[in-house]
RNA sequence: GCCGAGGUGGUGGAAUUGGCAUACACGUCGGUCUCAAAAACCGAUGGAGCUUGCUCCGUGCGGGUUCGACUCCCGCCCUCGGCACCA
């Protein structure tokens, strides 16, 4: 009988199937299996979603197929990222309102997530841009501003004049919108903040948990938080009262420093130069400085300038006096805005010392060397060596120095230890309609007050003008601009800004767990127990961003006492972009490979069993036209496999194998132990769908061998075991194939099959007999033969005899089951 | 500049972590079936050389350790990603 794989059938059945069924339906109070909670990072619905993005999904369907047939219950929902910018930009341009055009996104994404049999447990679906879900997104809000970790500011912002809105520091790519990629310019606002460098340190500690993150983003995360250990140190001011405070991570170089360098903007700069005669020189220079625009440093030939001010500062350790210059690579927004500088070893202050001539003093000597003193020095020395011409601390390391100098500031009240982090607070307001409304009142007795949680949510009005004006456009919608007063029911106004969406994202992997709850954010026994989430996946372009705050979020629960883990992600896994001619697929490079052609022509099976073949998932991988194809044959000679099997009465004789049954058996077990290492180790789905490659092969050869016979219960067994170990990658052809070899229910209920050690030994064994590297013979011996025995072996061979000509082995070793080396 | 990942056939990629380099797949070539094509199946396929079953060479480059190195150590080169006057 020939058997017609005929994939759109075959899917559409299944597809249904599922859904009748409820496979993917999850009761988050049922405790009987272990729990396994498998989150997939929701989607931005834009447009539709093209091969590219379907790595993600595919492999979270693979992980929560697998886990399903490991008797874990597995929950694996799905939601939408729904608010942000695009839609409110793809509105204005098609005039067709950002909710109805979300809608339509959402609704097309799904059906093409279906059709691609991706199962979620669609009844706990999220969307952040429902007053169902985003009220507690505020409500988040009020908890944080209760602890004084919302708050707001006047600060100089990264502003994008395209987008019309401030951005986050995380957002800013080389001085770039990381949206539009327009220059981004810094304006003082009014701005909300959350005070995630509260959490700075914890942040970096508790990456430590993360055992099963990839390195690469926990170094990134490290990076960005960016902590660093040292002195501020006060310089008095010569003829000025105050002083100026400095940083630094060298105090042991600080009787090198020969200068100070100040940031224009500075705080205390007018004063500082209120008696300069080149006041106005100075003015002029700051002017210029404080216009370059940040992106300028980036640029390589970007040049150190700086003036001096006239006046000096002194030295806290020895007295002397030093000048104070003001420079355009100090930075405001780290540390103090003031550095000390050591030219002698710090490359950046020995660049500004040499075009300025200030003086050089080493004050490092590095290990070994003989002091050039009075040779020109050629550039820094930035690594450790003994102290020289630094008072009583001559002859310490370095690192030895910088504790007893810091011991030594404390003590004389000179400066003291202190630790500076390069993160920055969360900047979340965001002048634009499509984001949750921040819940928060102006009036003008009780000044900012914030809503009360009985009154959540804060709506979002639908009907509004939201073109962008570099204003909220919610200043304009006047039933919501106008309110009362919370606490004294007088005239009020409204907060105008909406939050940035990376609020709404960094905790919807809690919402999942009771997603309808009206009264609560969730219930707190519930997440407690699905929570921390098992598996987590998605793009590395969320390593910072959504990582960072979505930890900061969970700690800040955490520290609530709402939940009872620090971190919301288990493990991490992060896919690889799929890319077509080198580039990443998008519309506009026209390289975007179309899904439903694909289906239609070769099956969701075909597609996803590619995806996950075509290299290590962890990894870029290019799409190739021709390797889709070979997947598809490949699922073809599955199904064909059926036909060895079908109608024929296996034959129940177990005790007398033949030499065929025993290899085929051997194999299968061989291959349900490494695929299922390959899904246990770090989802090596390529390799995995390889071996079954190979046992699909081997049956086929055993087949086609005049002697095997076709009733074996053996060979129903292997084709058995080759769609169990097929069905997390192209589960619709194994659902079907399993039902046409009896089974009567999901193929998803049956248990990952399990190898028997016995059955993976072997009688015989092949030997490789190595002389010099190369391998000249191979010895067909029994699996347990003795060392002596096939040296006896392996020497006796006539080809081993040629290759030696008579001389006699030095030394022979035998690697058990592998190889023998003769060494001549 | 600092940190991280990587470099293996014509291509995507394997290699149980020190043990037969190139599994599996794509592509190419040859064959079977066919009037023919497609599909399917079988076989060959790292490079060079000749005496055609053997010899050299071969995992970015150069050294080293070892009976044995894609794998470990030292020194370079290149590609990608992150951070970047962070004091």
């Amino acid at each position: 009988m020939e058997r017609q794989y005929q994939h759109k059938k075959i899917e559409k059945k299944w597809q249904a199937f599922w859904q009748d069924k409820g496979l993917f339906k999850v009761d988050t109070q049922d405790r009987a299996k272990p729990k396994y909670y498998c989150l997939v990072m929701f989607p931005y619905p834009s447009s539709e979603l093209h091969v590219g993005h379907g790595r993600n999904y595919v492999i979270g369907d693979a992980v929560v197929r697998y886990k399903m047939m490991r008797a874990s219950l597995v929950l694996s929902p799905m939601g939408w990222d729904a608010f942000g910018l695009p839609a409110e930009n793809q509105a204005i341009k098609h005039n067709i309102h950002p909710k109805e055009w979300t809608f339509k996104n959402i609704n097309r994404i799904k059906s093409q997530l279906n059709s691609w049999g991706i199962g979620y447990d669609w009844e706990r679906e999220v969307t952040t841009c429902i007053p169902e879900y985003y009220k507690w997104t505020q409500w988040i809000f009020l908890k944080l501003y209760a602890k004084n970790l919302a708050y707001k500011k006047e600060a100089a912002v990264n502003f994008c004049s395209s987008c019309k809105t401030v951005l986050a520091n995380e957002q800013v790519v080389s001085g770039r919108c990381e949206r539009c990629s327009t220059e981004v310019v810094q304006k003082d606002l009014e701005q909300w903040f959350f005070k995630i460098t509260d959490y700075a340190q914890r942040l970096l500690d508790d990456l430590e948990l993360l055992k099963d993150w990839p390195q690469r983003v926990k170094v990134m995360q490290e990076n960005w938080i960016g902590r660093s250990q040292g002195v501020s140190i006060d310089f008095s001011v010569e003829d000025k009262e105050f002083k100026i405070n400095c940083f630094t991570t060298r105090v042991d170089t600080i009787f090198g420093a020969t200068f100070l360098a100040l940031s224009a903007e500075y705080p205390l700069l007018d004063k500082l130069i209120e008696d300069s005669p080149d006041k106005e020189k100075i003015r002029q220079f700051i002017e210029k400085i404080r216009n370059q625009p940040s992106s300028a440093r980036l640029q390589e030939d970007f040049q150190k300038e700086g003036i001096f001010t006239g006046v000096y500062a002194i030295n806290p350790m020895n007295g002397i006096k030093i000048p104070i210059w003001i420079s355009n690579y100090v930075l405001m927004e780290y540390g103090t805005g003031a550095i000390m500088c050591v030219p002698a070893h710090d490359s950046r202050d020995f660049e500004f010392a040499r075009k300025y001539q200030l003086p050089i003093i080493e004050v490092i000597s590095k290990p070994q060397a003989i002091s050039h003193k009075l040779q020109a020095i050629k550039e820094a020395y930035e690594g450790e060596g003994v102290l020289a011409n630094s008072g009583h601390f001559s002859g310490l390391g370095s690192e030895e120095a910088k504790e007893t100098i810091a011991s030594y500031m404390e003590k004389n009240s000179i400066g003291k230890r202190e630790i500076n982090f390069r993160l920055k607070d969360w900047l979340i307001s965001r002048q634009r309609y499509w984001g949750v409304p921040i819940p928060i009142v102006y009036c003008d007795k009780c000044g900012i007050v914030p809503v009360e949680e009985k009154d959540l949510p804060v709506l979002l009005p639908e009907d509004v003008e939201f073109k962008p004006t570099g204003e909220s456009p919610l200043k304009y919608v006047e039933d919501f601009l106008n309110t009362e007063c919370p606490r004294c029911g007088s005239r009020a106004k409204r907060e105008t800004d909406t939050m940035d969406t990376f609020v709404d994202s960094s905790w919807y992997y809690l919402r999942y767990i009771c997603p309808r709850d009206r009264d609560n954010i969730f219930n707190p026994q519930d997440v407690n127990y699905w929570l921390p989430v098992d598996q987590y996946i998605g793009g590395v372009e969320h390593a910072i961003l959504h990582l960072m705050y979505s930890r900061f979020i969970n700690k800040f629960l955490y520290d609530l006492g709402l939940i009872n883990f620090k971190e919301p992600f288990c493990r991490l896994f992060t896919q690889g972009m799929i890319v077509k001619d080198g580039a990443k697929m998008s519309k506009s490079k026209g390289n975007v490979v179309s899904p439903e052609y694909i289906i239609d022509k070769y099956g969701t099976d075909t597609m996803r069993l590619y995806i996950l073949f075509m290299g290590p998932p962890e990894k870029d991988a290019e799409w190739q036209d021709e390797g889709l194809q070979g997947s598809f044959r490949f699922l073809k000679r599955c199904f064909r496999l059926l036909e060895f099997v079908e109608g024929k009465e296996p034959e129940e004789n177990k005790e007398k194998l033949s030499v065929l049954d025993k290899k085929i058996l051997r194999k299968m077990h061989l291959t349900i132990q490494e695929v299922t290492r390959d899904l246990e180790g770090n989802f090596q789905f390529n390799t995995a769908i390889s071996r079954v490659m190979e046992l699909v092969n081997e049956i086929y050869r055993g087949v086609q061998s005049t002697e095997y016979r076709v009733q074996s219960s053996i060979l129903r067994e292997a084709v058995k075991t080759v769609f169990l170990l097929l069905a997390p990658f192209a589960p619709h052809i194994c659902e079907e194939s399993w039902g046409i070899l009896g089974g009567k229910d999901s193929i998803f209920k049956e248990n990952w099959p399990e190898y028997k050690e016995e059955f993976l030994k072997e009688d015989e064994i092949e030997i490789a007999v190595i002389i010099r590297g190369k391998v000249k013979a191979r010895l067909l011996v029994p699996a347990e033969i003795s060392s002596k025995d096939i040296e006896q072996k392996a020497l006796s061979s006539q080809k081993i005899k040629d290759a030696l000509k008579g001389a006699s082995p030095k030394k022979i070793i035998y690697v058990p089951g592998k190889l023998v080396n003769i060494v001549p």
